[in-house]
DNA sequence: ATAGGGTTAG
């Protein structure tokens, strides 16, 4: 009989380095205590890595090990990623071995295993391991595992396919699958896709079922509902979720706090994320990640930089994210200098080797800045191979300063490594389009027709009482649709009192100059705009998300109307927010 | 007697 209480088990349980464990392993075995090698490794399955290591190395001298110490170390030795090749070699003997079979405790942690990269491609096959071992009714656990599993291999479709099979689901099922969506659709950055939304879409309706169920949310559930609501900028719904945790008394954990601190940066309210990261009372870099992120994506640089400053205060040391966050804050304040210091400090006073994003935070920095050549320079001197996002950052950057030169040699490289990617060839176009080299325009028109690549239409989502309207450039489905363009009509009336000139250089094609007016008129921000301001409140501010950036006429516009209309309008884009308030704008024109 | 699944930031 195993006493958990004895001595040296505690001893053992307390070891922090190889030598101490050493040690106590020396003496278990002098000892004459009738510690089987199982009970240590057993111990050990909790421990730190050195600990699974060692257990590992003890395990290869046991005669006969039994499933149960295979599924034991298994388990531990997945949770380490540096180790995960050994788990696999463990569950190969499984399978070689005479008369061992996998069971259902072998599969959960090694489907874990495979959820993240490299490990992804392992996946598919395991799983026919199951179908060959187990017999139905599978375990709540393994097909959980699987479902996570197929969720991150990108197969969304093959988890919901799953969990419809599954007649009642658990606590952590329905959870896997609301994260699935949840984070299927936060995958690209900043940008929210007709996809995305959808993702996010179903997760709220799986939320609802799940409410109908005899499940009771916790706190895991209720992050991936608040992320969805982020990534949607569904504010109501978002504030709603936050009201959940407050009712049903779930704790405001890390988790649930960055999530919601997210969420509410996410729906244009910095404030309300400001307050809540300040209530939150364990806070770690995740939570700083996020507050920092809201800062920079809100224009507000210094606030940034401060936070940064301020975590080491608590402790805490920035990661390769906060990095990321900071650079963009400074790069979109115009603190140059300061980005500079902190992209050198990176290696200087945290021994963190600059990745591919920090060199892209780099040369945006630079190049944002007007410091094109030095942008350039870096950009040719990284160690390693420059990617897209590099490139767009590079063009974007010789579009805003308008140096052609750079702009055509950098979307040379774009192309040759997205193709298929419609936004390149818009920045190109436009940057032509900005000083008239129309044929130029037609050139880059016809290399689009033969990539057969097609604009990315934009959309724009406007929340009104609570509801989602969605718009898409010229669109005419709207049931309001006729009031919306004569609102528009009186718009457009109303700025040109207020001394507006449409700029029409913005427009991708070489069009007659009246059908420019026009096609601006209807990007789908506009519609959006107008219709919050026939559908809302007049004291509220309008809230709108999009899909592309906001383009240079719209802009203008929209700082126009906040102050013929005396009102606040937040348009998130695709990459950062602009509170339009009083005739300007909060990224200064800096965007 | 001892083994397994779901959560946050860019």
């Amino acid at each position: 009989m195993l006493n958990l209480n004895h001595p040296i088990l505690q001893k053992l349980q307390k070891c922090h380095n190889l030598n101490t464990l050493k040690q106590v392993h020396a003496q278990m075995l002098t000892t004459g205590l009738s510690f089987q090698t199982y009970y240590l490794s057993h111990l050990l399955n909790t421990s730190s890595k050195f600990a699974s290591t060692y257990a590992f190395t003890i395990f290869n001298h046991i005669p006969n090990p039994t499933l149960f110490l295979y599924n034991t170390l298994i388990s531990s030795l997945t949770h380490h990623s540096d180790q995960i090749h050994l788990a696999f070699s463990l569950y190969n003997h499984i399978l070689t071995h005479k008369t061992l079979q996998p069971n259902s405790f072998t599969f959960p942690s090694l489907f874990k295993a495979c959820a993240s990269h490299p490990w992804l491609q392992h996946g598919p096959p395991l799983h026919a391991h199951v179908l060959k071992f187990l017999q139905p009714p599978y375990d709540p656990f393994v097909q959980n595992s699987l479902l996570n599993f197929y969720a991150k291999y990108g197969k969304l479709c093959v988890s919901r396919y799953l969990f419809d099979q599954i007649s009642e689901p658990d606590l952590a099922t329905w959870n896997t699958m609301l994260a699935a969506y949840a984070q299927s659709a936060s995958h690209v950055s900043y940008s929210t896709s007709f996809e995305d939304a959808d993702m996010s879409l179903e997760a709220l309706h799986l939320f609802c079922d799940m409410q109908l169920s005899q499940i009771k949310p916790n706190e895991v559930t209720l992050v991936a509902l608040i992320s969805a609501c982020s990534n949607l900028g569904a504010l109501s719904q978002g504030a709603w979720a936050h009201g959940y945790v407050l009712r049903n008394n779930l704790k405001l954990n890390r988790f649930v706090g960055t999530a919601l601190v997210d969420m509410y940066s996410k729906c244009g309210c910095l404030n309300l994320a400001c307050q809540l990261f300040d209530e939150l009372s364990d806070r770690d870099t995740f939570c700083y990640n996020a507050m920092i992120g809201g800062f920079a994506v809100h224009g507000h640089g210094n606030q940034a930089l401060e936070l940064y400053r301020n975590m080491k205060l608590e402790d805490l040391v920035p990661d390769g994210a906060t990095i990321v966050v900071t650079m963009f804050a400074c790069s979109h304040g115009g603190l140059v200098e300061e980005g500079l210091e902190i992209f050198e400090s990176m290696k200087g006073v945290h021994g963190m080797e600059p990745k591919l994003e920090h060199y892209g935070c780099l040369i945006d920095l630079l190049g944002r800045a007007g410091r094109l050549k030095e942008a350039e320079e870096r950009l040719q001197d990284m160690p390693m191979k420059p990617n897209a996002i590099l490139w767009r950052s590079l063009l974007g950057a010789a579009k805003l300063h308008g140096n052609l030169e750079m702009g055509e040699a950098a979307l040379k490289h774009l192309i040759e490594l997205e193709p298929e990617t419609s936004g390149n060839y818009v920045l190109l176009s436009n940057m032509y389009a900005s000083i008239g080299r129309w044929n130029d325009v037609k050139r880059v028109r016809m290399l689009m027709k033969d990539h057969g690549v097609d604009k990315l239409p934009g959309f724009s989502l406007v929340e009104i009482n609570g509801a989602m309207h969605e718009f898409l450039t010229g669109d005419k489905a709207h049931p309001f649709s006729k009031e919306i363009y004569s609102k528009i009509g009186e718009i457009n009336r109303r700025l040109l009192e207020y001394g507006h000139k449409p700029r029409t250089s913005e427009v991708l094609f070489d069009v007659e100059e009246e059908d420019k007016e026009d096609f601006l008129s209807y990007h789908s921000e506009r519609l959006a705009i107008a219709f919050a301001l026939i559908a809302s409140s007049s004291s509220m501010p309008i809230r709108i998300i999009k899909n592309l950036r906001v383009c240079g006429d719209c802009h203008a516009i929209t700082k126009l109307i906040s102050a013929a209309y005396q009102r606040d309008i937040i348009v998130r884009d695709r990459n950062r927010f602009h509170h339009f308030k009083d005739g300007s704008c909060s990224c200064l024109d800096y965007w």
